[in-house]
DNA sequence: GTCTATATTTCGATAGAC
DNA sequence: GTCTATCGAAATATAGAC
């Protein structure tokens, strides 16, 4: 891997384990194995290092999800599927983890990405609940963009629980309270 | 107002808008008004200071919202209110959003107030929703505790997506999200 | 492209006078 | 209790040699 590769790589990895303010260029150029100078030489800083990388999870989710959500079953299934998928939950979101630092929120050029894909996700959401209520799946009196934005938030926050209580099974909990309250089966 | 109480309130004030990573000793000092003599006077240092602030505020958590969901009205009238009552949404939750912050999460003293404060929420919550289903105005098949953390966990995502859309709606639209699920009545 | 040297600020705290 | 002086380390770059 190239040693601009290995920064970017670097700084992603930082990045969600530490967020922005908290993440040094001294730090990520120590875990790219990279000096100073070659740091300044591929980006202008800290700043463009972290939207290149940002912008690169962000691709990498929207792939990921995107797939999901569209692959086989019917709406509430891939909903479950989505919600259900392995995850390294202790970490956090990637994305949605960084509306939490000062700096990103800040910064335009690294809120831009970020609000792209949870804003992205929030209504490729709301198309599945529309989907489902239209096949007589869901509930025909949910409105798709307020139980899409509930999906998420559970996402999003499912992870503030599982930190808080240093335990993974506080996301599980929230993922299965907000399925069954979809009407998904049980998994158990 | 004392210049202890003054460190603690600035305190209060900049753990909530910048967490603790990312707020300094001279800030502080700054917005309190108070000289680096006075701080190191009145506190060890940084993390004691931040330990006495975050258990404030969590005690001014409990007391609130323990009364709301102590409140009158059925189960679901109390979640109802105390999803929907008045919040400055885009600064998001003061004691969710430390789980974000790694030095937080790196000192046993200062999660400690945290987890306590988000677990005992969720406790709180489940014990209502059991209450309902036990009345019968919540579908019995609803698990207490599953539903209870999706329900928080909606709370601490909706400030997830509120921010990232730059947009208080966000917030709203996952709490009727939630609630809807829940059988609460629509409010508009 | 990468390295070393240097620079300016800030961080988080200590020392000691008043 | 508060103030000023000082400290060693880190943050975030820039400069210029190789």
């Amino acid at each position: 891997m190239s040693t601009r590769e290995r920064l970017i790589e670097s700084t992603r990895t930082l990045l969600w384990e530490r967020g922005y303010v908290a993440t040094s260029p001294k730090t990520i150029q120590q875990l790219a194995d990279a000096g100073q100078g070659s740091m300044y030489h591929h980006f202008s800083g800290k700043e463009e290092l972290a939207r290149v990388a940002i912008d690169r999870t962000a691709e990498e989710m929207r792939a990921s999800v995107g797939a999901l959500l569209s692959g086989p079953g019917t709406p509430l299934e891939r909903i479950s599927t989505y919600l259900r998928r392995e995850r390294e939950v202790m970490k956090g979101c990637p994305i949605g983890r960084l509306t939490q630092d000062p700096d990103v929120m800040a910064t335009p050029m690294l809120v831009a990405p970020v609000a792209e894909t949870l804003n992205w996700l929030r209504e490729r959401l709301a198309a599945l609940v529309a989907e489902g209520v239209a096949d007589g799946e869901l509930n025909p009196a949910l409105d798709p963009v307020t139980t899409a934005a509930a999906i998420v938030a559970t996402l999003q926050g499912g992870y503030v629980l599982a930190r808080a209580a240093n335990d993974p099974q506080a996301f599980q909990q929230a993922i299965e309270g907000v399925l069954a309250l979809l009407g998904a089966p049980s998994v158990r």
